[in-house]
Formats: C-alpha cells, sequence, structure tokens
DNA sequence: GTTAACCTTGACGTAAACGTTAATCTTATG
DNA sequence: CATAAGATTAACGTTTACGTCAAGGTTAAC
C-alpha cells in the first residue's frame, strides 16, 4: 500500500507524486507527462527508481498553464511560447551576475521586451472583442427587460379588464 | 472568368458567394461547408446550379460564430448549443406575433436571460483573467525599463573613466 | 519476500476541426 | 459556344490533445 500523506516533511522541501499533483491540478497524469514530453512542463526531479516528483513550482507552472489554456484559450503551443518567454526573463536574471557585456544585458532586456509587447498585443485584441461581446448581450439583456415590462402591464391591464 | 462585385443589387437582397464570404470572415471555404455539415449554421439558400447563396445573417452568424470560437474559446459543440439558444429567442420573436399567451412570453424572456447571463459570467471571468495577465505583464515592462535605465548609467559612466 | 498499489515507457487509438485531392458540374465572359 | 474560374460532393489525410492498454519496474506494508 502507498502513503496518502507525503513523507518528505523533513527539509520543508515538499514533493509530490503525479497522483497527487493531478488531483490537485486537475490534469490527468496521462497530461502531466505529456506536457512534459512536448516541452510544456521541464523534466521534474526523478526519485531512486525513476519516478517523477514535482515541486511546489511545478505545481505553480501548471496552474498557469491551465489558465492559459482554459482561460484564455491558448494553444498548447502558444502556451509553450508564452512560457518560453518568462524562462528567457528568468534566464536574464540569473545572466545578470554572470554577465560581464552590460550591452549584451540591455539587448536581451530588448529582445524580452519586444516579445511581452507581443503577449501584450495579443491579449488586448481578445480584450476588446470580449468586452464587445458582453456590452452586446447586456444590450440583449436591456431590450428583454423594455419587452418584459410592456407584456406585465399588458397583463395587468387584461386582469383589470375581467 | 467570374465576377467580382456582387451582380444582384437589384432586389436590394445582398448574397454572396462562398468565396466572398470566406474572405470577408476569414474562414475557409472548407470551414463554411464544414460548419453548414455539423449544423453551426443552417443550409444556405442555393442557387439553380445548386452553389451555395450566403446571406447577410449567414455572415453575421458567422461572425458570431468567430468570437464565440476564437474568444472565448468554445468547441464547436459549445457553440452550436448556445446559438440554439439564440435561435430559440429568434422563435420567440416570432411567436411574439402568434402567441396568445403574454405569460409563456414572458417565461420565454426568462429563461433566454438567463442563458445571456451565463455567458456573460463566463466572458467576464476571461475578461479579469486577461486583464490580470495585462498588468503583470506591464509590469515587467516597468521594471525592464529600470534595468535599463541603470545599465545605460553605468556604461555611460564607463566611458566618461576612459 | 510476496503482494498490492503505484510508477515507468512505449505504442496504438480517438475525437475535434479542419486540409487536401479528385472527379464533376456551373457560369460569366471573350 | 468554348473555356477559364469557381462551385459541388466524396473521401481520405492531418494536427492537436490527450485516452487507453500492455509489459514491466518500484515500493510500502504485511
Amino acid at each position: 500500500m502507498m502513503v496518502t500523506e507525503d513523507t518528505l516533511t523533513s527539509k520543508e522541501q515538499n514533493f509530490y507524486t503525479i497522483e497527487q499533483v493531478a488531483s490537485r491540478t486537475g490534469f490527468t497524469k496521462r497530461t502531466l507527462r505529456y506536457y512534459e514530453e512536448v516541452g510544456l512542463l521541464p523534466p521534474t526531479d526523478r526519485t531512486e527508481g525513476n519516478y517523477r516528483r514535482y515541486s511546489e513550482a511545478d505545481i505553480q507552472r501548471l496552474e498557469r498553464i491551465k489558465n492559459l489554456r482554459d482561460l484564455l484559450g491558448f494553444s498548447l503551443t502558444d502556451i509553450r511560447k508564452l512560457l518560453e518567454v518568462e524562462d528567457e526573463r528568468g534566464q536574464i536574471k540569473v545572466a545578470y551576475r554572470h554577465e560581464t557585456e552590460d550591452l549584451a544585458k540591455v539587448v536581451q532586456l530588448d529582445r524580452a521586451d519586444e516579445l511581452i509587447r507581443v503577449q501584450i498585443h495579443l491579449i488586448e485584441q481578445k480584450l476588446a472583442g470580449l468586452e464587445q461581446m458582453r456590452t452586446s448581450l447586456l444590450a440583449n439583456l436591456e431590450s428583454h427587460e423594455l419587452k418584459r415590462k410592456e407584456l406585465l402591464a399588458h397583463i395587468d391591464k387584461e386582469i383589470i379588464k375581467n
């Protein structure tokens, strides 16, 4: 039998089995392996027996993926690109300590910004479309409200007449 | 050779070939036929020679479908259900002239509103998620701007020193 | 140390949403 | 009326995003 609770609370480093991550994130185990396979999630740590061990960081990345997929409707390819940009940004921060050329840093910042701006543009397009849809739907509700009043007034008249 | 402009402006009834609809909506011709096949778009009128003739109403429905698909990320099955609801609403309007029961109309309006509200809720959730993403990305740009200034200042100092 | 529960990697299967090709028919000009 | 440009259906192909075995290795508990 297997434990259901995490037994590695010793070093405060919390790890999770694929089963635990599946139940906590809502993804299936298959999906978790698939995301690793296609490069959405970097290969996790492994145990001695080659079992995957997920970290808190992995889980947070998965939550991010879920938002991008379910909330924003991005394809996995889109998501991978988005996350690659973020990863690159992370690496820029690391490079900050090892890079000797200040100019090279600036160039990398410029590159990161360029990609971020692309993302923002995409997001703003979706925002505009969604807002338009919303106002249109709200207008529908308004017009229904009017019709409802008319109908109810008419019904009242009928009642009074009898 | 075929005309590129519509030649049927006689009865003010504007019709479009599948090619024209494709270029105006951004869907491919294959997709337009497919949507008809799976019941997303009701079978259009046909010409004598069995060519599809799209109306303005068809185009508007297609724009709606595009929004639901691209902006909200609904599956075609979801969209079909949503549009079926709207069709129901359309039929309510027709029923407006034939329905004798005012109360029945009100009930149907209520039902329609309920479903519209569900859509609005979905949209607002997506809006919130997108706005959060945008502000987060904008914050990134800001912080990069700061770092860039620091780096450039440092570079200037180096230059002056030499 | 065996067994049940859980993991691993293939590898093949599948549903959705179209793409592509083929064979044939229409139709607006020259 | 011939013909090029565009339309039709039918059918098979493709991509994405996983589902589903199958064959075997691992581990905790008895």
